[in-house]
DNA sequence: TCCCCTGCGAAAATCGATTATATTACCCAA
DNA sequence: TTGGGTAATATAATCGATTTTCGCAGGGGA
């Protein structure tokens, strides 16, 4: 009855506030999503269970988690295991988030105030200033580019006005970071991301719904197009090899 | 080693081949939306595995799924509620549902073969003739009613070729069932459904996407506004009490 | 030689007890 | 009488052991 501190935990509260699932939740999504999971591959939970130090429980709690968000693939009595990735998939996603994103776009910029333009310009400003002019070596890429890139995109979209539609964005959006990664991977230089981004905000701030949505497309039909071209020459980076 | 049937189990294997999990899930997630379990009522642990016999561990697993789909909230260390509902998500739910649901139409139409035309009349076929006319009391409508009207809207948009619109469609079709549930409760009759999904029906064969997409809207829009006035006259149906 | 059946080992699923945390009721002092 | 703080209780979170199930290898029969 010691330990009860009543306003916080000074002392050795390093991870507290948050449950375990929690924690084996982000570690394992964070995981996924950067490649460090290779798709497909079998997801022990004794061996998750010892890795981060928690119980059966814990790991299947947070696997059930990541499964919802189609990350993790449960097959009933078989275990999970991390979900398969495949260029039809791919086309999938990035079509779809095409639509759901670009539909958040032309509501926001209905409805969209001086604020939210605000918010579109702060983003782009910090954005390009952490985007050195032409990405060279996109493996050493600062993850913090990565936090930024997602913050513009949403300011773009903030002012939707619609929870679902943000919701359903944020599952297409970990998918695509997913594809991102793997090819990260095989980078291939030479795009002026942020020209793009520069064109996406002012056609927004333009209020041209029409155009900001074409080059948004754009935007992803690119990222998509290097993966497709890539997967092609290179080695197969889109086979769901097991671990 | 007796009981291990090769084929299935004939005997006493009542809800065999499922995990105790999955059972739960199935049953909770039916209480939901039928509106057994109130919106924000609190869920129990202990009373739950209790009352559905099997251990904890089940029972949060089970919400953890649920929670997936938006029809549970978990609230770190303060355990799960079901989700409350009000106007405003309500109004979301639709116009977003019109929104995907509209997409995958027109995908559907400008893609669908003569099997998929085959299985939109097969289905409004026996739709129409399970709608007794006008539902005058849909309180004791057959639950079969609303398998078969999932199985309609689905034909419809069954050829669109975008399992991920389909799934976020699954996801708004389940919240839209849980508010046309309340509506129910207090429903008013008079509403020729059937005339509706024919119409729809026939707007999508003759591959008139912006007619159909409209239809659909309205057909959609009607029951929300339904709700809403029931809302507004009735008792305040849609405030989140605690069980 | 090929296929089906049976046993063995590994892994997932389940459980109930234990621990940590939040909420409530209560008491004391101002 | 009221506000703040403390103890008591309820409940969520966690764990490790146990049970059940699945996949595979070996053997017997066609």
């Amino acid at each position: 009855m010691l330990e009860q501190t009543p306003t916080d935990g000074p002392a050795g509260a390093r991870r507290a506030q948050k449950s375990r699932t929690l924690w084996v939740f982000e570690q394992l999504r964070a995981e996924i999503l950067d490649g460090r999971l290779n798709p497909g591959a079998r997801l022990h939970l004794a061996a998750l269970a010892d890795r981060h130090a928690v119980s059966l429980g814990a790991v299947r709690e947070a696997l059930s988690r990541l499964a919802a968000d189609g990350l993790v693939l449960v097959q009933d009595r078989r275990g999970f295991r991390v979900s398969p990735v495949s260029i039809a998939d791919m086309r999938d996603v990035t079509a779809t988030r095409i639509e759901i994103e670009g539909l958040a776009l032309r509501r926001s910029i209905e409805r969209g105030d001086a604020e939210w333009e605000a918010g579109i310009v702060a983003a782009l400003h910090v954005l390009v200033r952490a985007t050195p002019g032409l990405i060279t070596d996109p493996v050493l890429a600062k993850p913090t580019w990565v936090g930024l890139h997602e913050r513009f995109h949403l300011s773009l979209i903030s002012a939707c006005g619609s929870p679902w539609l943000l919701r359903f964005r944020q599952t297409l959006f970990e998918q695509s970071e997913r594809y991102r990664a793997l090819l990260v991977a095989y980078a291939i230089g030479g795009r002026d991301i942020s020209r793009e981004h520069q064109e996406i905000a002012a056609a927004t701030l333009d209020r041209d719904a029409d155009r900001a949505v074409d080059l948004l497309a754009a935007h992803f039909n690119t990222t998509t197009a290097m993966l497709e071209q890539a997967d092609r020459s290179g080695a197969s980076i889109l086979s769901s090899e097991a671990s």
